[in-house]
DNA sequence: CGTAAATTTGATGGTTTTCAAGCCATGTGG
DNA sequence: CCACATGGCTTGAAAACCATCAAATTTACG
């Protein structure tokens, strides 16, 4: 059980408690203005490994990250572990228990992180008073199903890697030449990009070998180009070629 | 352009072309009751092989299937084709459009075909008149994510047979014993599990030498728990739901 | 500092793919 | 009616890729 692990190297990021959306602590506005009155509340997760929801348990909320990095896990029958996705700033976490009653994932944070809570009941008001925002939730929800399938090719190891790199150089490397530093662990990519963490290791020294990357605890894209040219059959890139029936 | 194939031995299904949902030639109630309205549209796909729509085309509607199979298949980068999915009566086609201007994928007949049309005005316009029918659909892609998330796992070529079986089981052989036909080849069978043809082929052998099934141009399922052991880590620890929609 | 975890590198083996070939069913044309 | 062509299905042998096992090195944090 290693859900509610010990803080890490992370921990300096941790921000404040906050529960009324009229004194949200973060500058950015919130994506869809979904919880922008004072009974919205905002959580905390203090530290990496902190739990926001648990597989299996009943389904009343949806989240919006404000800040930090989680990841949503699934424990399969055998015990193996799978980690379905990473969610930062602005993305919402538990758009795949809208329709059920329990939660098919849990979602654990990978860094201090703040969420926005927005209750099932409020969605159900929405419906009728707040069409717009609900158009904006189901295209959001779209979204998540179309990055969902565009994953669920048959890639290379290398193909899988240079796609994570570019998915996470645009999302964490805003103006700062190339160079993050990924919040997760090697292991957790290997799990989400289905590889050995030995393999995610082995393929980023072949990157930094052909001098496309600095690799290390803070990552710097140095060829951006051959990269992307590696990832283009993951990332959709499309080509119109023949197509048998 | 191999878009509009040949007939196959499914052709025998074929149904007349009917315009208004008002005369729906299908007996089973809509499932939604997205489009029962006279200037619903329903079209015919006569034969396999026929598209209903093409990978980056304008994604101006939303299909429900009525009758038949469809395949919704990507062409990426590298012009290899991926089978992202098969859709049966109930099932939806395009939620993976429904924020995008485009199509993500192409919808192809697997057999003779036929769908509702919704389109994306009359969507708008259930936004503010019908709440509820939005929210089922809501859940539909919710549903829909929940699922593409389930297949992104980890598994076996058996895991993966075992767990398509299982499905297909459920979805075709209401009643019938346990015995159903195939209506797509083992080459996109294959494909859409991210498996070689053969591989497919040596795992239905194994499977059958075992006495799990019958296998050839009609499966039949002898050992029902067998299968679903070794497709539970694929499945999420849950029975297969009945009627999916 | 010292321990534990994360990362990295090396050697080996297994599952699946690839390549190759035969079989079967269906449909076509002589 | 039969020969032939086509595409799907099945099976066999070899190769490729990645996982597993093992261990050294580095990093994080008490």
């Amino acid at each position: 059980m290693a859900y509610d692990a010990r803080p890490t190297r992370h921990e300096s990021a941790a921000r404040s408690t906050c529960n009324a959306c009229n004194a949200c602590p973060v500058a950015r506005p919130c994506p869809a203005e979904y919880s922008r009155d004072p009974a919205g509340s905002m959580l905390s997760l203090p530290h990496a490994g902190k739990v926001l929801f648990g597989e299996d348990t009943p389904a009343f909320a949806l989240y919006v990250v404000r800040a930090g990095c989680l990841k949503t896990v699934t424990c399969d029958a055998d015990g193996k572990e799978h980690v379905r996705g990473f969610h930062f700033p602005d993305d919402m976490v538990g758009l795949d228990a809208l329709g059920a009653a329990s939660y098919p994932s849990s979602a654990i944070a990978v860094t201090p992180s703040q969420v926005c809570r927005i209750s099932k009941g409020k969605l159900q008001q929405m419906f009728s008073t707040a069409p717009e925002q609900v158009q904006r939730l189901l295209e959001c929800t779209s979204r998540a199903l179309r990055k969902s399938l565009a994953l669920s090719g048959d890639y290379t190891a290398e193909q899988r890697v240079a796609a994570f790199l570019v998915e996470m150089e645009a999302r964490l490397a805003e103006g700062s030449g190339g160079e993050f530093e990924l919040p997760m662990t090697r292991r957790d990519v290997a799990n989400h990009l289905r590889l050995a963490t030995e393999t995610v290791c082995r393929v980023l020294g072949r990157f930094a070998e052909n001098g496309w990357l600095r690799s290390g605890c803070v990552l710097q894209i140095k060829r951006h180009a051959e990269l992307w040219e590696l990832a283009r059959p993951v990332e959709g890139g499309r080509m119109p070629t023949r197509l048998a029936a």
